[in-house]
DNA sequence: AAATTTGTAGAGTGTTTAGTCAGTCTAATG
DNA sequence: CATTAGACTGACTAAACACTCTACAAATTT
C-alpha cells in the first residue's frame, strides 16, 4: 500500500475518535508508519490533507452509489437504488461516513467548492423535475426533496449505526423507510 | 451582563466559525472582554467550556420547544407544536443550532452522559407510543420514529439557512413539511 | 554508468497553546 | 473600620504544534 493511502486511513481514524484539531500530524505520521516529512511531501499543509481526505471518501461514496443504484428502471427504482446503496455504503463505512457527516458541519465546509461536491447530484435532480413534471412525485422544490431525501439517508444511518441489528433486519429496516418516503413524496394515482 | 454569560457568548460565535480545537482559550477571553485567567475561573477547562456551553445551549431549545408547543391536544397537534417550535428557534438561533449541530458530530459527544441529554424527549415517547397503541400512528419502533422526525427537522432547518425566503414563506414550507412527515407515520383511518 | 528527479527520513525551529499563579480589586460582614 | 472571601487580572510557563530543512536512498532518465 502506498504511503498516500496509508496517511489517508491514518488521518481518517484519529479524525473520527479526535476531531481535526485535536489530531496533531505527528500522530497521523506515526500511525501510518510514515515519517513526519512525508506527510508534509504528499499534503503541503494539514489543511491540504483534510480536504483531499474529504473529496477522496466523499467521491468513494458518490462511486459506490453511481455504480450499484441500479435496480429498475423507474423512478422509484433508481431512487430507491440510490437510497438503498447510499445506506450499505455507511454501514460498510462507517469511518468514512462518520468523517464526512463531521466535516460537512464544520468551519472547513465552506473551503470546498459546492458546485464541484454537488455535480454527482445532477442526474438525480433531472429525473426528480421529471417526476414533478410527469406528476409522479409531489410538486415540491427539488432542493427541498433532495433535503427530504437525504436528511432521511443521514438520520436513518445514525439510528443503524446505534442499534445492534442483523444485517437481514438492517436491510429490511432500510427498505421499510424507502417505503415512508417514497409515500411522503409521491403522488397517489387518481383512482 | 455577568461575563460567564459573555465568555459563552464568546465562545459560541468563534466555535462555530473556527472550530473547538480552532479556537484558542485567548481568543474566546479577548472576545469576551475579560481576562485569560477569568475564563479558567468559570471553567476549570477548555473541555468543560465547550460541554457546559452545548448543555446550556441544548437546554434553552428544548426549553424554548417545551414551552410553545402547545397548539391542540391531540397527538398530531402537539407533534406539529414540537416541530414548528423547534424550527422557529433554529431559525431564530442560528448559531446555537449550528453549534449543536457541529457538537453533535463531534468526539465531544461522547463526553455527555445520554441519559440526562435526552429526558426531555420522554413525554413525546410516551404519545407516540400512544399514538401507536390507538393506531393513530404506524407501528414502527419508537427510537426509528424519534429518528425520522428529527432528520427531517434538521435537514429542514439547513434547507431554510441556505435559502433566503422571507418569513411567511419559511412558515408556510415548515408547516406543509409537517403535514408531509405526518402523511408518512400516521395511520389512513378506515373508510 | 552518470545524472537527475522523486521519495523518505527525522531532528530541529519558532510559534501557539492551555492552564497557572501571585497578587489586586470589590463588596459584604462583623 | 478591619477582615475576609470570592471575582478578576495578565504576565508567565511548559508542552505541543505545524511545518522546515538537510541529508540520504531509490528509482528513473539520459
Amino acid at each position: 500500500m502506498d504511503k498516500r493511502t496509508q496517511i489517508f486511513e491514518a488521518a481518517l481514524k484519529l479524525f473520527v475518535e479526535f476531531g481535526f484539531h485535536g489530531t496533531p500530524t505527528s500522530k497521523i505520521a506515526q500511525e501510518a508508519g510514515v515519517a513526519n516529512g512525508t506527510l508534509f511531501h504528499y499534503f503541503p499543509t494539514k489543511d491540504d490533507l483534510i480536504i483531499a481526505l474529504f473529496k477522496d471518501t466523499k467521491g468513494k461514496m458518490n462511486n459506490y452509489v453511481a455504480d450499484n443504484s441500479v435496480i429498475e428502471n423507474s423512478l422509484k427504482g433508481i431512487l430507491k437504488g440510490q437510497y438503498l446503496s447510499a445506506l450499505y455504503w455507511a454501514m460498510d463505512n462507517k469511518l468514512e461516513f462518520r468523517f464526512i457527516e463531521q466535516f460537512k458541519t464544520s468551519p472547513y465546509l465552506t473551503k470546498i467548492v459546492s458546485e464541484e461536491m454537488e455535480k454527482h447530484l445532477n442526474p438525480l435532480i433531472e429525473m426528480l423535475q421529471k417526476g414533478v413534471i410527469d406528476r409522479i412525485i409531489k410538486d415540491l422544490p427539488i432542493d427541498l426533496l433532495l433535503t427530504i431525501i437525504s436528511s432521511q439517508i443521514y438520520g436513518l444511518n445514525n439510528y443503524l449505526v446505534n442499534n445492534d441489528f442483523s444485517k437481514a433486519k438492517q436491510h429490511q429496516i432500510i427498505s421499510d423507510t424507502f417505503d415512508l418516503l417514497w409515500e411522503m413524496i409521491s403522488l397517489k394515482a387518481v383512482e
